[in-house]
DNA sequence: TAAACATTTTGAACGATTTCAGATGGGCGC
DNA sequence: GCGCCCATCTGAAATCGTTCAAAATGTTTA
């Protein structure tokens, strides 16, 4: 097996003991010149690296931070994974990653992991968990900040999107084009973003006196499989939907296909808004509306969150600590009037 | 700060020593039933949790892999990431995550970091690291494979995408169609998949026998910003190339913006061919083509490799090994004969 | 009584930091 | 010159939470 070059050998290198070593590398304490320059030459002779692991393990942190996000493969997800990672790595902290797939079962391992892995800190897009596992991690007080979605019983600092209140917004952009017969393509709604918009929509058909028709709501699993699936049931309805509100970028790309497949123009046959934007949404033929979500804002909020609980500078916050990231609507040609007003519109 | 349970604490909760108690959570060596459930008793009483880094580092090994990517923005690099991750947490890894933006700066101290937390492994996609970097890297003996691109000098196993040959179909599909003033957008040559890349474009015209216009050629960087700048600076050419080859995903949304903007219709004025597929490459209007490339098949390969080289199982395998994934070229409508040649193809 | 066996404890690693006690030498008052 | 204090420098040893080899303690069996 591989060997490392620890303090020892440096240390005997340079003819000295491991304790001035260390105090040469932290800058601490007394050391004269001479062996400083001395154990600097050995470190650079042996190519030296400290091993942060037994470095964490004796001050008891590990300058570590676990991200427990669904998948990579969500723009949703991994543009904050990005921002995320740039920030934390600029304070010095390394990200250890860990993909669910929405599993609970596999939610529960990576969480143990991360601890086992003495992680100074959590980031995580919780799916439902049960209550054991949240005892667990309540147990190991381990600074936790949710992201996107929330935990029921609210113990976990939490910073989601304006899931209610965008979708409102993005429903109200259809009824104010004049739809009233409006699909909605949703993820499951154990996910409390998932539940929220779904109320959101709801919400918004109820305050426009649109009695809320059971069949034009379809809620699935966040994959373009599903979105595929769901637009083929709702254009089978008759009459089908002038407008569909994709809740979830996930989704959209079987939605589209699906469109495309049953030569379905968009707006002049059907409106089209989704929740989260994406780049190509806006070079898109035509471009598409979307609720646009800032995940720099949710990446340096839960950052900085995290860091003032780490470090202990959370007197002032409450706890636990819930903020929402605010959205925008986007408006693009993907909305029309439904096609029997098209011509008073 | 927070106090962890350790062994110790079990022990003492449980009635025995420490060693008793770590041979029943490793099942390990000899011990009665008694104690056994003694110590699982006051395991489960005090949520402990063992300590991966203490265990890891008396064990000498972390079960930990660092990945290096340049970022988590482009669906090339995530896609992969995703992959990776799945696979290497079905064989009890865990992630270590460090993007480098395509700074050496940034990477080095990436490196550095990884080797710091005694990764067992590293899989890395380098930009131009110099000797300097590299040496350091070599005489930590960490087994680490090269992925998507190179490294000069060649001491690293890599495994690739065939860059060149990929470049040179595309280009030759172009061709095909009648085109004989091609524009490429590619990224800095200084990696080796964009040298590839723009090697398999150069010989590909070369075989035509057409002389390579340097005009019609832009090498910038990965980024939508550079897709614009290029392509507008390509359109304004006199005359302007009836194809192009855009030689990178995360180049493209910069690209189709332009040629938008620009009213320029596909294929009708100008023809395009992507390399790296992308999902909304298939359900654009018109659908673009592209040379798609099998992530799901490079991170398979490369996990495999890895593992192999950690567990010695690696009598057989060259030193270094190299390795390209094949790709399959995906024509769709963005490629037509050009304009002056319509009514004859 | 010794050998064989099962079970448990002890103590030394692992690779760092940190505390503490000592060594050395200079300055200062007497 | 002597004692004393202080600043500077050093190395031995404890510590973190584990594993592991060896020794110790019982308990049967030959």
């Amino acid at each position: 097996m591989r060997k490392r070059v620890g303090l020892r050998e440096v240390a005997k290198a340079a003819q000295t003991s491991i304790a001035t070593v260390s105090r040469v590398l932290n800058n601490t304490g007394y050391v004269s010149e001479e062996s400083r320059q001395r154990v600097l030459e050995a470190v650079r002779q042996l190519n030296y690296q400290p091993n942060l692991r037994a470095k964490g393990l004796r001050q008891r942190y590990s300058r570590t931070i676990g991200l427990i996000i669904p998948n990579l493969l969500n723009a949703y997800y991994t543009a904050l994974a990005d921002q995320i990672s740039l920030l934390l790595h600029q304070e010095g902290f390394q990200l250890l990653l860990s993909s669910t797939r929405d599993e609970v079962e596999i939610e529960r391992n990576a969480l143990q992991k991360l601890i086992g892995h003495d992680v100074d800190g959590l980031i995580w897009v919780p799916t439902a968990p049960d209550e054991q596992l949240l005892e667990h991690l309540y147990s190991q007080h381990i600074p936790t900040v949710c992201i996107v979605r929330q935990v029921r019983g609210g113990r976990l600092d939490a910073i989601v999107f304006e899931d209610f209140k965008g979708a409102k917004a993005a429903t109200q952009a259809l009824l104010k084009a004049g739809h009233r017969r409006i699909g909605y393509i949703g993820g499951d709604v154990c996910y409390s973003s998932n539940y929220d918009r779904w109320q959101g929509f709801l919400q918004a058909m109820q305050e426009a006196g649109i009695p809320t028709d059971e069949c034009c709501v379809r809620l699935g699993a966040l994959r373009s499989e599903w979105g595929a699936k769901a637009a083929n049931e709702l254009l089978s309805l008759k009459p089908p939907p002038t407008a569909l509100f994709v809740a979830s970028n996930a989704i959209m790309p079987g939605v589209i296909k699906t469109l495309r497949a049953h030569g379905i123009e968009i707006p002049r046959h059907i409106s089209l808004i989704c929740f989260d934007d994406l780049d190509w949404f806006s070079f898109s033929q035509p471009p598409i509306s979307a609720v646009a979500t800032s995940h720099t804002h949710l990446a340096q909020a839960c950052v900085e969150l995290l860091l003032r609980r780490i470090h202990g500078e959370d007197e002032d916050l409450p706890q636990p600590y819930l903020r929402q990231i605010s959205f925008e609507l986007v408006l693009r040609a993907s909305i029309a009037p439904p096609p029997q007003n098209q011509n008073t519109g």
